[in-house]
DNA sequence: GTGGTCTAGACCACC
DNA sequence: GTGGTCTAGACCACA
């Protein structure tokens, strides 16, 4: 498993996850893979997949059984969603808008970028 | 002066500076804040402001002369145009391509979002 | 049954029985539920269970007889009330009064939280 | 320095900084010790020690700045006080006045008790 | 100098 | 088997 140099390795773990909850591959109260396991699979210390864990955790998004492992929580897909939401929209979207008007890209613009992109995922 | 957490000062800095050249407030040939004064009137250690120059200067947006100061090069604006529209499309575009799919959001959802943000601001 | 999670859950378990006892809900000779009806009602792993009798077999609050089950001993009620005793005053209460000191509680704060308290709880 | 058994270090840690800042002993916006500085003088790992510092970050009561340090942060000591008194009143005082019933402690006794821990203090 | 991250490895309590 | 904590040591970017 490769990482990007840009982000601490555990919080690309822990987007993983999300994505994988967004997309139910990772169903609301599932057993999710122990930390051990996590961390063999993915080729990390266990400390950083620990690390992964604890943040989700933090966040509501799994919680711990203890002894037994990590589920996904209930109202996972929810917060998810949320935070990702709330993040995409005041965080991303102000600097996204900016760098259009500097760049003299309008709306337009970034529809038919989009399209070109929706056409090579489907390629 | 404010700064992000999620990005190093030094590039914050150049970004404000690539900003005043792209919207011609510094023009081609212009003697920009010396790194004493830039420091000051922002708050930062000098050694950040230097950092920030450096790097500029590395990417050929602007020059030093020696015991006269920085200033901002020839070509200035197409390079940082050049610069900001490569890493807009190749690495932010389909970052955000792919948060838009997980969060099931189309291209009009962006134009609508981004004018209900704007409102918001203003508000 | 749930469980707090700042406490090992065989303990929590130990303490509950040992409240049975304080209060003559199980008394001295009595035979309690065998380890299997126990985990099965309270919804914990068999070893789990096994782990809170053993406990509290080496305090000398039950004792085992082999093939017939748990029984409360003679002098149960006491062992625990010494116990639960000595265990409040050295080392909670010195805690408790820390706390204390550091919000700025008197005795008489104390007891009209309490009565708040229940209160909520009542409604 | 000594820990209890019965808790994590880091935890332990951050309740020390909670008392010094409810004390006054650290003021609001004051630098607190770097966490190597820390480190070295309560003899731990600095990852324990950063440790203890991220989780009073997430808490609100302290903050980063780049390559500075560690500042407590402005309404820490109100922070710390909501936090405790939550705690206190939710959490430990049930369980306080549940262990007082079946030791058929009152409250009187426990104001007796509280008077001749006062006295020993100051002794 | 500052913090942040990661690895490696150990030990422990618990289920 | 599970997670949780701690130590040790390294590397890095940043101010």
């Amino acid at each position: 498993m490769e990482f990007r140099q840009d982000q601490a390795i555990y919080l690309q773990i822990a987007d993983i996850i999300c994505e994988n909850i967004l997309t139910d591959s990772w169903k609301e109260g599932d057993r999710i893979p122990s930390i051990r396991e996590l961390s063999v699979s993915i080729e990390v210390n266990p400390n950083t997949a620990m690390r992964s864990y604890s943040y989700l955790q933090e966040l509501g998004i799994i919680f711990n059984q203890r002894g037994i492992g990590y589920f996904v929580a209930d109202r996972a897909r929810d917060i998810v969603l949320e935070l990702k939401k709330n993040n995409f929209i005041n965080r991303e979207l102000p600097r996204i808008f900016k760098t259009m008007d500097l760049l003299h890209l309008n709306c337009d613009d970034l529809a038919e970028l989009y399209a070109a992109h929706t056409r090579e995922n489907k390629a």
